[in-house]
RNA sequence: GGUCCCAUCGUCUAGCGGUUAGGACGUCGGCUUCUCACGCCGAUAACGCGGGUUCGAUUCCCGCUGGGAUCACCA
């Protein structure tokens, strides 16, 4: 049994939608569970809305993903090139070998006439659906016009069908009278996408095809084409669509929708990729996986059919979990995720990091939302919130800081445990409760209401500058 | 409209003839608490409808309804 060869063929017209970033992942962990083969194939034919810029892109953002190809762009492999607009070679040597055959034929018909025919019989069946009439169906050789653009068709059967045995969806057929002569080739020679899917396809050795539904009508078109030359087809699974909140397609309206956005939000790629496993594919009632779990775990078969809808909330809570976990990323990856997210502090010192780490960890759903939670220890000064300034350091609710600060000057060690045992004996000892000095402190020091743990903080921050800061909030009071 | 696909809580899903229909997110209560979180406990909520098959259907079959994909010299 030979290796599976897998395949992600995007097209490089825009961003890397997260619908396509989940077909990319089904593939890649089939490949990495089965020893197979991940193929990157940049399908550019669109030359109107192709653009090196978002290929690019793609590129970065699969990186960043961890959905490392083994053979594509950049990367090179024994099957390349890896554009279609650079196997134009190939295609034509392809379209030629199926007309040689007669299993495709050129059509001088022109656009005019087409769109002509068209609108003739809109306006004499409004309903009707408009095929390709077939003017050039039935020539050959002897009818070609010299120096006249044509397009190549596919001869389609007339009669039975075609079908496959698909991965996720079982078996399929469908009957080939509906299949119009598709144009496998443009007149200027470029393939059109069923033609370049299955030319690439068969000649870089792919075995098994999995896309997303919407392709699912492509499908025999693919394997009429297969047929005509005289090759056997890979196998297909089709993934139920990702659809948006209101069971309409997955646009930007919904929010975000590129991985980029995603990116810079500081959601953490795994779990962005562990959000996506789980739509279309379950493992019991397991919910969370590490990748190496997730290769061992994921199978075709467990694949479910049905369409489903984008959840942003539910997305965020999988990936909190990874953010909360060292068994989904280990204090390493944290700390480096955080020190580029503060990156305008500068070089900062990597124990800090490293020390702030338990405090955050349950807290921050994102890389970003966790560097703003600890700004406070990275700058100079606390950037006070203005509301929460005025009602903890400048009015009544101050008045324990300057009693506090005298406490905190004879405290001998900055350690969380013995600066809470002093802090709350004294406040108990002298009527306060212990949130009537935690509140003004906790601006005081980090100039927000809400924080980590005040004692934490204090630790973190250390002798000098817990008092430096208290004082400094003392004054303000004058 | 043709062809194709799908159907369990609001959402993602488990279930593969007999279950008090399970988990998670969300929502709503409560506990914990120096704030914000985390955590913990509890509640809420689903088999689209109608026929079969069967001793018995969420589960198998058919129809209906509802949703979706697609019908280009886009991919």
């Amino acid at each position: 049994m030979t290796k599976p060869r897998l395949r992600f063929a995007p097209s490089p017209t825009g961003y890397l939608h997260i619908g396509g970033v989940r077909t990319a992942l089904f593939n890649w962990l089939w490949a990495r569970k089965t020893g197979g083969t991940f193929v990157l194939r940049i399908e550019d034919t669109d030359r109107e809305r192709s653009t090196v810029a978002n290929e690019d892109v793609i590129l970065r953002e699969l990186r960043w993903l961890g959905l490392e190809w083994d053979e594509g762009p950049t990367k090179g492999g024994a099957y390349g090139p890896y554009r279609q607009l650079e196997r134009l070679e190939i295609y034509r040597e392809f379209s030629e070998k199926l007309v040689a055959s007669g299993a495709a034929y050129r059509c001088y018909a022109t656009k005019e006439e087409l769109e002509q025919a068209r609108e003739a019989l809109r306006l004499s069946d409004p309903k009707a659906q408009f095929r390709y009439p077939g003017w050039w169906r039935d020539k050959g050789p002897t009818d070609w016009l010299s120096d006249r653009p044509y397009v190549i068709r596919l001869r389609t059967p007339k009669s039975g069908h075609t079908g496959w045995n698909d991965l996720v969806f079982g078996e399929q057929r469908v009957p080939n009278d509906t299949i119009q002569d598709v144009v496998l080739v443009r007149s200027d020679g470029v393939p059109l996408y069923n033609f370049g899917c299955a030319v690439d396809d068969l000649t870089m050795g792919i075995t098994l095809v999995g896309r997303g539904r919407d392709h699912m009508i492509n499908t025999p078109i693919q394997l009429l084409i297969y047929e005509a030359l005289g090759s056997a087809p890979p196998q297909f699974g089709h993934l139920p669509m990702m659809l948006g909140k209101g069971g309409e397609k997955l646009s930007k309206r919904h929010g975000a929708v590129s991985v980029g956005e995603y990116r810079e939000q500081g959601v953490p790629p795994l779990g962005l990729l562990n959000y996506l496993v789980r739509f279309g594919w379950s493992f019991g009632d397991q919910e969370v996986f590490t990748m190496p779990d997730l290769v061992d775990k994921f199978d075709w078969s467990r694949t479910s059919r049905a369409d489903g809808k984008f959840d942003s909330l539910k997305l965020s809570a999988i990936a909190f979990e990874h953010m909360k976990g060292a068994e989904f990323i280990d204090d390493e990856a944290y700390v480096s995720a955080l020190r580029s997210a503060l990156s305008r502090y500068g070089d900062i010192d990597e124990r800090k990091l490293h020390a702030v780490l338990p405090t955050i960890r349950p807290r921050a759903k994102t890389f970003v939302e966790a560097a703003e939670s600890v700004d406070w220890l990275f700058s100079d000064a606390p950037n006070y919130d203005e509301k929460a300034k005025e009602k903890f350091l400048l009015g009544e609710k101050a008045a324990p800081l300057g009693p506090l600060l005298q406490l905190l000057v004879t405290q001998p060690k900055f350690v969380a445990a013995e600066l809470e045992l002093a802090v709350k004996t004294w406040a108990e000892a002298n009527g306060y409760g212990l949130g009537d000095v935690a509140q003004p402190a906790r601006v005081a020091l980090t100039g927000r209401t809400f924080s980590p743990g005040l004692f934490d903080i204090m630790e973190l921050l250390g002798r000098e500058i817990t008092l430096a800061r208290l004082d400094a909030a003392v004054r303000l009071r004058g």
